[in-house]
DNA sequence: GTCAAATATGTTATGATATAACATTATAGC
DNA sequence: GCTATAATGTTATATCATAACATATTTGAC
């Protein structure tokens, strides 16, 4: 059976990318209530799974947030760099550096499934025109 | 001020030490309920919050939950291998690792203070004996 | 078309994680 | 003793997440 495309899926993905930031799944519902009066939050966290699940949306593990997938198809794990003045993330892929670090951990005879990589700091723009120029 | 070890920080870290596992705030709370029937969650918290800055205790930001720091005074972020069938947490350093990862998130413009690196599968030992056989 | 399986959503309740805000106590250095 | 800092107490609340069970919709097989 095919992936159905239903609107709830569609409503939250247009919001994660609308979003510059990380959404929490209750940012998420607040901004479907309009629509949805009596949405719950478990409707919207069964929607975050399975989009997750489709590789169109990524959880920011250290902001308990989501995000819009913003690369292609992509097999190894995203590298995510959050800024946390401005609290923009931008999604890199390096199957090399998530090789090395399979490699690293796999010296103990550890077997990966699922990489977590975020780094926190400061973008490009918030440090050019930060408080320190 | 030298930094003080309090009584209530050494029970922490002890609790940490003395499990295989990850704890989160509330199982430390808990454990320590005994000695101290009124701890509060905030108190532990608080004294997760001053061993993580002192470097004796990681958060394990996918988990939600705490580890005590294994390694030796490391400057380099832990990497933390985490198997999901036993629950066993490894932390290893590697300075080069983390090293590419800055240069990578670096290209962009990007300044990195903080890196999360956590990696979900399955340990040696449940590889070994697990399901498989 | 209808049946069964899978998927999606509704609904209620509750569990789990984390912090704000303000008060009090303990310690170190002088 | 006095002061600054660090630690803890206390109360209340905010935030994040899932269990459990019910209903509805879609799809594919026949």
């Amino acid at each position: 059976m095919a992936a159905r495309s239903t609107l709830m899926k569609q409503r939250v993905l247009a919001i994660l990318r609308r979003r510059k930031r990380p959404a929490s799944a209750y940012e998420v519902l607040n901004e479907l209530k309009g629509e949805y009066p009596k949405l719950a939050p478990m409707t919207v966290y069964r929607v975050l799974s399975v989009l997750m699940a489709a590789g169109q949306a990524h959880r920011v593990e250290s902001m308990n947030a989501f995000i819009a997938c913003k690369s292609q198809a992509h097999k190894s794990a995203s590298i995510l760099s959050i800024c946390d003045d401005c609290g923009v993330v931008e999604e890199t892929i390096s199957n090399d550096l998530v090789a090395d670090l399979s490699r690293l951990a796999g010296k103990s005879g550890f077997t990966p499934q699922r990489h977590v990589i975020e780094i926190h700091g400061q973008c490009g723009s918030c440090c050019d025109g930060g408080g320190l120029g």
